[in-house]
DNA sequence: GATTGTTTCAAACAAACGTTTGAATTTTCA
DNA sequence: TGAAAATTCAAACGTTTGTTTGAAACAATC
């Protein structure tokens, strides 16, 4: 709150440009929002264009401390599986990081502008990179699969996109409460157990001993 | 093309919202897409946010063929499940089907305006109990699991909806060649067998033998 | 063929848009 | 303290926005 003007005006456009699109928030919104003169954005960063840009590298260069701990090798794979599904989810509810950084990626992923090359250079990429290694380690030769295993990393990262961009769905689909009841442990659980069921490495999500062996809930994997 | 003004507004305006959303979105290049006049939105539909309502409307009325076979009770459960995957992956990419209809209602369900909450009930409600329903036929119990199996069918679908939301990424990942050779008869598959093993049903996705003994790529499990 | 009702058209509307200006104000540093 | 740089400000810029107007063109009915 203290910041600087050129600080604030990031933070205040961010969530406009996460919330209402690049085109549906005005400039004159963002200022005001932030505290400051119109014509504070063209002082700080010449255009609206280029403060968009600024939004996204910003929030590119937050990343969560938690899908870090997914890039340790000496870990067990299952453990860094689960953390790094854990870290994806838990990155869109970090408290320590404004909730606009998440939601404006995803927007230019799914919509992409001419900024979308350096956002996937900068973070997707090394995000899937890891997240190859890892299931190289849990089911060797998968990576050798059809099309480089691509498909297989994408199955388990879109159960975790799903929950960035269709949130406003689950919750009309479930209803208000079941829908809290949804929270980050619960969900790195599930998908971590669908997604080793799916490689062969875990029980498979039914059943009536459907636990993962090496944890139970809201503990990840040792 | 030969359709009359009101059809041709609605066609153009539903590519524009699709790709550049409501606000990016100019009344003057919908109606000069549609070869009509400036004033043909407030005589036809009053003003542009109704004839967004009627873009939407119209996508959810072409409901894709191909999906309603997974309906059909009488099918063993995994052609069900392969029938319905394949039925919405089509639905992207189906050539009788505007490319905008899936895309549109794609935004609407990202980031919900008041027309959301009908597009969910009258076309993503029953797309999910159907699916509820195979995913029962198919692992009884799954719908008394906890959060009543919801987290399950959002697994399944979360595969099915990333190639249609994030495909751009998808492209930029894998390459332009690469991107090309997941046709909707791979993904099926892959996104099927990926579920099927999950669940429990079918081997695992990795492995000397990876092909589902229903049958082969291109073939629905009988 | 005159008279309806329907649809299209060029032109203009006020409002909001992103951007710019040049003078005030604050901050910096010698 | 005083000059220079950095920042803020109210006001206005020209465009584009969605919308409206009233006449013209078309179609249908008697």
């Amino acid at each position: 709150m203290a910041e600087d003007a050129r600080g604030r005006l990031i933070d205040a456009a961010g969530r406009a440009f996460a919330e209402r699109g690049f085109e549906g928030a005005s400039v004159r919104d963002i200022c005001s929002d932030a505290g400051v003169n119109i014509a504070a954005i063209n002082y700080h960063f010449g255009d609206k264009q280029s403060l968009y840009v600024a939004c996204l590298e910003q929030a590119q260069c937050s990343e969560s401390r938690q899908t870090l701990q997914a890039a340790d090798p000496s870990l067990p794979p299952e453990a860094r599986l689960h953390g790094f599904i854990s870290g994806m989810l838990a990155a869109q509810g970090d408290p320590d990081r404004p909730r606009w950084h998440n939601a404006l990626m995803l927007r230019e992923m799914a919509h992409p502008t001419t900024a979308a090359a350096e956002v996937l250079k900068r973070y997707i990429r090394p995000l899937a990179e890891t997240l190859r290694e890892i299931l190289e380690q849990i089911s060797p030769g998968v990576s050798g699969m059809s099309h480089d295993g691509w498909p297989v990393g994408f199955s388990v990262v879109s159960q975790v996109l799903f929950y960035a961009v269709h949130r406003p769905v689950v919750r009309l689909l479930m209803g208000e409460a079941e829908h809290d009841a949804l929270d980050v442990d619960f969900l790195a659980d599930h998908i971590t157990r669908f997604s080793l069921a799916a490689l062969g490495r875990g029980p498979t999500i039914v059943g009536p001993s459907a636990v993962p062996s090496a944890g139970t809930r809201k503990t990840v994997p040792r």
